[in-house]
DNA sequence: GCCAACGTTGGC
DNA sequence: GCCAACGTTGGC
């Protein structure tokens, strides 16, 4: 089982969104390393949920529940040459909320956290996560 | 609102 | 195939 983080403007999509409706298609990736981690995800696979843009901060878990699919929300103008879609989605739930978010802040001063993706590569919506970033991501949120 | 980082596009 | 120009993302 893999763990990953999904990156989410909260006023676009947002964790209490996502626990609300119990499950939803992570739609609209249209870059192709995101795209890349998408297709290896796996039923049963874990992600945090961070929320940029707004709260800066990993807010609790999400749970993948089907793995890739086309990603038929994806326009005409991105699809290959030759009319394939090369976008997918996957199918993922909530998991458990943090009881203290874990803010960037919190992220960048932690010594074992230097390496995340998150601060490597900002603005990839989509990243693996090691089992040891994700042991610690979840004792500081009070999981 | 600004700017740095980075991916994509298009001319050569 | 290189690289400049441009667009988008996301932190500050």
């Amino acid at each position: 089982m893999a763990y990953w983080l999904l990156k989410s403007e909260p006023f676009k999509y947002s964790y209490e969104k996502l626990r609300k409706d119990g499950s939803t298609k992570w739609d609209g990736v249209r870059n192709y390393t995101a795209r890349n981690h998408l297709q290896a995800m796996k039923p049963g696979d874990q992600a945090l949920f961070y929320h940029s843009n707004e709260g800066l901060a990993v807010v609790g878990t999400a749970i993948i529940l089907k793995g890739a699919e086309p990603d038929t929300t994806a326009s005409k103008d991105k699809l290959n040459k030759d009319g394939s879609n090369p976008w997918v989605v996957v199918t993922v739930g909530p998991g458990t909320a943090f009881k203290a978010p874990v803010s960037l802040h919190t992220v960048k001063n932690h010594p074992k956290l230097q390496n995340m993706a998150l601060l490597k590569y900002s603005r990839l919506s989509v990243q693996p996560v090691t089992p040891e970033e994700w042991k610690i991501l979840t004792t500081l949120g009070g999981l």
